[in-house]
DNA sequence: AATTTTGGTTACTGGTCGGTCACTTTTGCG
DNA sequence: CGCAAAAGTGACCGACCAGTAACCAAAATT
């Protein structure tokens, strides 16, 4: 064993970082050119290296897909946690959840990541993505529930309530330019404010974002 | 000329016909697979013609494609007009416009028909479809600037009030279900109630609509 | 009945893309 | 240095798919 052991990036940790690359950049180009739309040589081309070297962190296409999959849904269950941590009621932990969500998928991914087009994904790989995707919607139906329990939610179908808030979610990769004018928390933080807005029980009298409160609408045609 | 002209259905009268039903079709596919994992050979089986039949009626894949997205526009801009005449405050033209648009997308279209991806048209089609597009967005955001001084709708960024209601209207083709519980007219009556509760200055106390008022969550999963 | 026009079929082609293979280059290490 | 393992390359293969060509059948027209 050398001295310095991980004080330095050490072989397996590097591998991972190039990997998390590859999944990155992969996402970026699936989501806006499409699953099927976007070729490996698409991604290889953006890292600077040919089709085959991606061969070497990636079994093969679907997994790639897998995986970008993958670490969305892992940081949409993070986040949805520190939502139910923090927030007092059902209306508070699915606001402050998904915004945080929001926030790190178009901003610190720097780009958004595709979420649509799940039944681009094939074999077991699409088994364990929806299965993770339903354990996220059931945490999020279950959340509306217990805001209309706490009184913070109106009366209304879970269900429509919770497809309601992803698809707001999710069409944020269709509009959404990371070099507009607006940061990522900032239309996180007003987009989750204005559509939370659909379900409160009381709803405030008026938005305090500052998107909302009259800030340039910044160049964010898609 | 022979008698009874234009009482049975006319040569030029059909062929329009067929056209439709290969995009009616063609839009269902695009919609589930993708527009690029959906091949032609797809939308001619499901029609039980070959392949090269198609291309009797369509110029090429671009071209098809371009004629979903055309109808889908037609379907919009007209809804839309309906709208405007029957609701009375920005709101309501809002919530009546856009609920008509879905109810006969994925309604009388049997099936969600796809918007998304428009990325993936190419050349002059995709301009045109984009003027379209722009167009629609800005008509809505009127109305939502409209809301505000009627004071039907709270103050608020009318570009991201819009992209959020865009988002809701889309996400939908990914979970309804046309064969569930749900009748499409009912979904998108709800979904409006709900998703315009977000934007509207004095929300109802309650939501009016079957399916918020409890009705059988139905077998809606994707 | 003869003939043109229309709607359709099967078979093929050319290009694209996922995936592999044989080979070279780089890098960590004793 | 010497060398083995790891990283990466370019050429290639096979499958798939948009689009075409040659050909056939059934109408409509005359």
């Amino acid at each position: 064993m050398t001295r310095w052991a991980n004080a330095v990036p050490d072989r397996a940790e590097q591998q991972e970082l190039k990997r998390k690359a590859i999944i990155r950049e992969a996402a970026r180009i699936f989501s806006r050119r499409g699953c099927h739309g976007a070729t490996l040589d698409d991604v290889a081309d953006r890292l600077g290296v040919s089709k085959a070297a991606l061969y070497r962190y990636v079994r093969n296409k679907n997994d790639l897909l897998f995986a970008c999959h993958e670490e969305a849904m892992e940081i949409a269950d993070r986040t949805l946690t520190e939502g139910e941590r923090s927030g007092r009621t059902g209306l508070e932990k699915i606001r402050i959840g998904m915004s945080a969500y929001l926030a790190e998928m178009i901003g610190e991914l720097g780009v958004p990541v595709l979420i649509l087009e799940e039944n681009a994904l094939q074999g077991e790989e699409a088994e364990r993505i929806y299965a993770l995707r339903d354990a996220y919607e059931r945490r999020l139906r279950a959340l509306v529930e217990q805001g209309i329990a706490d009184g913070s939610i109106l009366p209304m179908n879970p269900k429509l309530a919770v497809f309601m808030l992803l698809g707001a979610i999710h069409w944020v990769t269709k509009w959404y330019n990371p070099d507009g004018a607006w940061r990522a928390g900032e239309v996180a933080e007003a987009l989750m404010e204005l559509v939370t807005r659909a379900l409160a029980a009381q709803p405030p009298a008026a938005l305090g974002s500052a998107i909302h409160r009259g800030a340039a609408p910044a160049g964010t045609e898609p």
